[in-house]
DNA sequence: ATGAAAGCGCTAACAA
DNA sequence: TTGTTAGCGCTTTCAT
């Protein structure tokens, strides 16, 4: 393994020419810097990171925190803000929270805490008070995606509008009676993953003149199963059966067109089936949804930290920066029967 | 942000019996660790890794590379991984090869080099010479998961007896017409998902004294529209139908069930499916199938690596460690019509 | 069992 | 533009 010293000697300069002609920080003559990159390259010469960390305080790493892993949605943020990170040549360390409650506790005490990371991307992440301190204590920029957390520029999803978009497309197409499949509470305890988008769907109806039923509303865990009972609870009564269903997530509104298709119902013809996600999954069920492209946001998350990262630089970036959404209509949803 | 000499003025000691009593490695009274603990504790000290690193060659950090972060069964093993990791103290990095071909060297080239690690699980990844040189040129120990990696450890499951395993159970019942959807060929040069399995199949159907048919065997791409658009053709004939299907993946087995649906048939009444891995969605479906914990997996490769970690020790690991599978029998596969 | 001190491999003042 | 040099915060001999 060359050292930076084995490379100075064979480019004929000094170990500082050398880290100045590789960083890019510093004045280094052209002819230099060619003789330090021919030397370096036929040595395979590659900073050490602990090295240049230690005299620099720079680890060129970055924490992406999830609360679980095995969910599309945070898989998607995770691999978009990698890729991004990569491009500019950061590292990735990941802290997944899925396990106790003591080990979530260990990584904000310990393994955020030793200087590994130059900063840090959570994930739909809800943090109590001693780790939104533990996280600041860091002095590290940090941006969330799903927010909003105190003190953190977020990227964050208009609940509202989204759940209203999704609502007004079914109203458009002559359904009134409309149920939601929402988020469970306890669900929203945990993680930033919206039980509010009901208040957009209960506006889009009321502006519609349509006072919202409460038999027309169910909760879920955000799973195809959970869409699937839900769905079956919701069509089970045929003398009070919607005409459309707009579920929180795609999985579970792709669990209603399961439990549809289980009740002899034909999508879209005797019910109208829409999400919210753009989950890989939707194109292939046909799935009407209001697409909100995860990668995009890991990637937009570490534009914005990538220039919180530069020292001089005093980003305008506001607190909280909308996220993109669209709606996508497929064949899941049409006209109420008749 | 306390230092090693803040803690070590507190506790009313040097600063090398502080990184003794923390680290465990060389002898203190009792007392001094008490002092140096108490101190640490109040002071929130945590060793910083790039000093601790450089100092003593360890990094406490392991990389984990996967082809791609969106698939079920690579996000199971990072999972498993990750969290005996953490219980070990080891942080992770992880690198996705899910990019360019550029971006793919960048990894072996660049990130991988620079000493961010102390070891590297590799997760069904087939490597190329280079690569697996550029490994070696690490000096540092790999384990693989679905191998295998010249001159790695690796855990591989044995696709020939999981398939025989499969066709088994189907022949078991009485199917005699046995259709196979596996990986197609370019798909099985880039990662470790063998299309091999279809030898087991071939080996049981023998055995029972039937030969295979070249228009029972499908391929596709592991996914769920893969396996649904396989199946639509091998169920499409009414002459020359299967009474069952064995996919090489739950994934393509869930997408049978769909494209049996869509065609009138009903599973297992009609259609016998079966599948492999043990996907989260295959309870949902009544799957019947082979299930391989790919978390275990994950954690396994954990042990070994930390086995190879410790310095004294020459662990008599074989090369080669099987992979624990098991028949899972549900409510897709029953006898034969008539 | 403990402390003093020499690095680990790099970066960043500072001087030239 | 370049080189000299003093650290960065630890770990680990080597004495004691």
């Amino acid at each position: 393994m060359a050292s930076i010293e084995d490379v100075a000697q064979r480019a004929g300069v000094s170990t500082a020419t050398v880290s100045r002609a590789l960083s890019g920080n510093g004045p280094v003559s052209a002819a230099a810097r060619l003789k330090v990159t021919e030397a370096a390259a036929a040595l395979d010469y590659v900073v050490s990171s602990s090295a240049s960390s230690l005299a620099s305080g720079r680890t060129k790493n970055v924490g992406l925190m999830v609360p679980y892993l095995t969910r599309w949605f945070f898989t998607s943020v995770v691999e978009g803000a990698q890729q991004a990170l990569m491009r500019h040549g950061y590292d990735v360390t990941l802290y997944n929270l899925s396990g106790s409650v003591a080990e979530r506790e260990k990584v904000f005490d310990v393994f955020l805490q030793r200087k590994r990371i130059d900063g840090i991307i959570t994930v739909s992440l809800k943090l109590s008070p001693t780790e939104v301190q533990r996280l600041h204590a860091l002095d590290r920029p940090a941006v969330g995606v799903g927010g909003p957390i105190d003190g953190v520029r977020t990227l964050t999803l208009d609940d509202d509008a989204v759940s209203s978009l999704a609502t007004g497309h079914l109203l458009a197409l002559g359904h009134t009676k409309i149920a939601h499949i929402g988020g469970s509470e306890d669900y929203d305890l945990e993680f930033h993953i919206p039980t509010n988008r009901r208040h957009g769907y209960e506006a889009a109806l009321r502006e519609a003149g349509i006072e919202p039923r409460p038999e027309f509303f169910a909760t879920a865990d955000f799973t195809i199963q959970g869409g699937y009972h839900a769905a079956k609870q919701l069509l089970g009564n045929p003398l009070l059966r919607p005409t459309a269903i707009f579920a929180s997530s795609d999985e579970m509104a792709i669990g209603c067109i399961l439990a549809a298709r289980d009740l002899g119902l034909v999508v879209p013809r005797d019910i109208s089936i829409m999400g919210i996600d753009g989950h890989e999954l939707s194109e292939f069920f046909g799935l009407t949804t209001v697409s909100q492209s995860p990668q995009a946001q890991g990637e937009h998350a570490v534009e914005i930290l990538m220039n919180l990262l530069v020292p001089g630089k005093h980003p305008e970036i506001p607190e909280n920066s909308p996220i993109d959404y669209e709606l996508i209509v497929r064949s899941s949803t049409s006209r109420p029967p008749e």
